[in-house]
DNA sequence: AGAGTAACCAAGCAAGCGCTAGTGTAAATG
DNA sequence: CATTTACACTAGCGCTTGCTTGGTTACTCT
């Protein structure tokens, strides 16, 4: 097997697996699904992955890294005002759940399949990326735009963004910008 | 085995399987691990259900019954300040997914998993408890308390609310009560 | 031409899975 | 007293699971 690398066919192989661990969950997922899926046998799996258990880790990798890659490229490019700093988080955070990125959903709701070694390497990731949202949350505060304490304030806007996996319809009448803007909205004294 | 009654072990096994369901995962959840966790053999389970998934069904059904009731009863207790309204239903939501409830958890979490007979007898359910967000949510718009869609505000809320599950410590400084008051606080506009 | 390597396959193993069949037993019921 | 009912047990069947083994093919690089 190949040691940990990122070879092409590597990195095609992880996105099915996304699609696949998001559709049906990981644990319901099996190899030989996977497999089919590939379009190889379910043995020629454990040449690419050394388990199960390292697909998922290789699927979350990727999808908090593009993440926390979408979210500072977001903000680099935009003002500095802070509510549009927090609408284009939130942009950022819907875009990699819905545009073809089913990768961050799994990290978002399978983490806790990951074994504790793997769970403990990856969690830097996703403290960067939290990190991220409670600088734009702190911005936000200080300026006055919204109230209330940092933490809660940023978990509650994840949780609803998070959410919408759940519940929100690509094929619907709103776009996925349009229910970031909304959330903002929400939670603004001065908007409307 | 006894045709869907409610027998009083029933109900206990039932709360058990809850625990379990929210500590695993309903897959990674064996039938044997039910059994031990639940003091008898394998096998005896089937006497008081008639699938694994029945018992899913079971904790689900409870677990949504309980969160209507609840929601209800603080409801018909409470003030009409639309405010107030708001932030009981916070609190009684709240109170469901963490004080000895893990039925509403399971309700939430592993719905999925339940097959289609049983998920389409148990919507009526789930949509009855929507169905008294967005009553609450459409007179705190009425009166000017908040702003939005109504849909996507209760979904936000909502989502905002059961991600806590995810982060919240019981055993921190925080109180249940204390969070439903925060979350209400940071979608107004004149409060702080 | 020969060596090395990445990608795959056929076959199957050991373990674990949900679930069943048949039996035992103590308490409730006629 | 005889019968039913509720609950539990033992034993294991049939199947699926993640994963291994040993070997084959196709391509690249010297």
């Amino acid at each position: 097997m190949n040691v940990m690398n990122a070879s092409p066919r590597r990195k095609e192989l992880t996105r099915l697996a996304a699609q696949l661990f998001v559709q049906e969950g990981f644990d319901r997922t099996t190899v030989r699904m996977l497999a089919q899926e590939m379009g190889i046998k379910s043995g020629s799996l454990f040449h690419h992955f050394k388990d199960k258990q390292e697909i998922l880790a290789a699927v979350i990798e990727e999808g908090t890294q593009n993440a926390l890659l979408i979210a500072r490229k977001a903000l680099n490019e935009c003002a500095t005002e802070p509510e549009i700093r927090l609408r284009t988080m939130a942009r950022a955070h819907l875009e990699t759940l819905f545009t073809d990125r089913n990768a961050h959903v799994v990290a978002l709701f399978e983490w806790r399949r990951l074994d504790p070694v793997a769970s403990a390497h990856l969690s830097h990731l996703r403290d960067a990326y939290e990190a991220l949202w409670v600088s734009v949350i702190d911005e936000a505060l200080d300026s006055g735009l919204i109230h209330g304490d940092r933490f809660l304030v940023s978990r509650f806007v994840l949780g609803a963004l998070n959410w919408t996996v759940r519940w929100y319809d690509p094929n619907g009448s709103r776009s996925p910008d349009d229910l970031a803007d909304e959330l903002v909205a929400m939670i603004m004294p001065t908007a409307d």
